[in-house]
DNA sequence: TTGAAAGCGCTAACAC
DNA sequence: GTGTTAGCGCTTTCAA
């Protein structure tokens, strides 16, 4: 007969004729504690529809049972997907998750880390909007809770030791790479988001592929936001082209992914045709395109479950590491090789 | 110079050398304080990296600041657009949100509903798994806090007011249902969901549109979960067809369209030559597909912020309401006229 | 205008 | 095995 719903433990004690701190050892499973005093206080839990506050719990606690996720646009189905297996991994293990979008914008993330620090929550799952805010990394080195980082590098600084799940983007960028240049392609474009870890790597990984082809880095970066209008303006500036024409184009995401497709309708140019085409991350429209379309793929979900994975470790035992989860290219018929011209 | 981290109101007092009170006047902006003793106190608050601690704010004030977001499966897009608006409109309010997924499991929505009453959270947002489980409509019926459904209709019982945000799917699906039907198909499968609101919506919608043009209604239905497999099974079943073949499928959500265009590609069939096809949501795939498929459109993001909306105003007011947001038809080349044959 | 003290709901000594 | 009580950090009377 739950009718209150906002009884307190006081009145569980009453109700059962008992003092609160039995209600109390019953409830947080106490050993020492008789079956009978179980059954009454049980009883008496169920007649008032009792639920133990967990903010006061917290405060006398000093543990709240609660992790912060702050992620820069949960809109992103990648990112959704992160969160979704970080939010499993920690639901089962006990832990609430308080999310909290920071729009991509470097001056909100101190911010969110200091509302989240006031919520005392036991730690946090940060995707930066930045790595060098000082104002972000001032609020990072005044925690005391453990964090990890998601795909993010933040310099070196005293009083800042944090956990780090990263992806390899550059070893299946190379690969990608190399595969193009195999196909004949050298005039190559890579369009990425703003200067951060995973568009660092990718850049990286291409050029690396040309290195170990022994050739020239003759590829083309266009660096913006991480959408469908840089995705489709680049991939406009890409195809315009200057002097050497590109033969190839590697969107760094799948929104700019979804631009750059756009202005290949706009012109009637088909991926795999004129122009070969690699994308990372995929989605269903990659596997679904006519051509289908080549990725540097990753999985995003396990990326999100290792996160909750080592943010537990940390908050059990005071650890924090470093993962790093591989990348892998597939290649698909976006892929051609160069003409002869 | 930020250095604790953990100073609490009264080491602040100290530090400033008055009282606790009057700390807390100054943080909550009292209008009886004196420019000395705010300065003297925020200077302090400065040097000593101060964060007032929320829950013993909301045991103290019963009230959290904070809202809970039950969802089926946040790694679907859709509803991670859902989340945007939702987080997006509640932060600015000063809500932070705590996100739970419920894996569209029933029997866990009573238990999560549970958990967040727990957390005391002021309001709840809630994507229920099932629109008559008694345990949750019990867990429901306990609550104190304000909640709001999203897009799904729970049996009136007593002791349950919410608002609700709903799309009005089955206009769309009418204008879609009349649109083929103008094109001559008869014979249409219709791929949905487990029967919650926006199946049953959607069933009624396309049948309203045989009764509109005075047809019977030759369509055939089938239900199933909301993923791939379930899409690529029922387009499978229904391009197999019995007596009657098929000449259109309509895909009620992305993942189940997914699975349709799989089979799709496995059989060689091209949407709108030998089967029209629509789909309910847009994403990137919808526009972007050769050719474009047309879709039942709807704004998630704005579905999102105006359940956030409704629940403030509750929160607020103490009123309930009901919004009823359109959906609309978007006619493409995935729909051509039927072949007289 | 400021300070002292009660109390929000809970847990963990400590005493019996 | 169970009860009494202090105290987690805060806000808000109530007095001064």
């Amino acid at each position: 007969m739950a009718n209150a719903g906002r009884a307190n433990i006081r009145q569980v004690a009453g109700h059962a004729g008992v003092a609160v701190s039995s209600v109390s050892r019953v409830l947080t499973d106490h050993p020492d504690v008789s079956l009978e005093m179980r059954e009454r206080v049980m009883a008496s839990v169920a007649e008032l529809g009792y639920h133990p506050n967990m903010l006061a719990q917290g405060l006398r606690n000093r543990r709240t049972m609660t992790v912060g996720f702050v992620v820069g646009d949960i809109s992103n189905p990648i990112l959704a997907d992160v969160m979704m297996g970080a939010e499993t991994a920690l639901r089962e293990a006990g832990y609430s998750v308080i999310l909290i979008n920071s729009e991509n914008q470097p001056e909100l993330d101190a911010r969110h880390i200091d509302l989240l620090q006031r919520r005392r929550v036991d730690g946090m799952l940060l995707t930066l909007a930045s790595e060098d805010d000082e104002d972000t990394l001032a609020a990072l080195r005044g925690l005391e809770q453990p964090i990890v980082l998601l795909d993010r590098e933040v310099p070196a600084s005293e009083g800042l030791v944090a956990s780090a799940v990263l992806h390899d983007h550059a070893s299946g960028m190379a690969a990608a790479g190399t595969h193009l240049l195999d196909l004949g392609h050298r005039s190559i474009g890579l369009i990425v988001g703003r200067p951060l870890r995973f568009t660092r790597e990718r850049h990286h990984g291409l050029a690396r592929a040309y290195a170990q082809r022994g050739l020239k880095p003759t590829y083309r970066m266009l660096e913006g936001h991480l959408d469908a209008e840089h995705g489709q303006r680049a991939a406009a500036e890409l195809l315009d082209g200057g002097a050497e024409p590109i033969t190839a184009i590697i969107a760094g995401g799948n929104q700019l992914l979804a631009g750059v497709l756009a202005e290949f309708q706009r012109r009637g140019i088909e991926p795999g045709r004129e122009v070969s085409l690699v994308s990372c991350d995929e989605i269903p429209l990659t596997e679904l395109f006519q051509p289908p379309i080549a990725v540097v793929r990753r999985d995003t979900r396990e990326f999100g479950r290792r996160a909750a994975e080592l943010l537990l470790e940390a908050l059990e035992d005071d650890t924090r590491r470093t993962v790093v989860l591989p990348t892998e290219f597939v290649p698909r018929p976006s892929c051609t090789p160069l003409a002869a011209s």
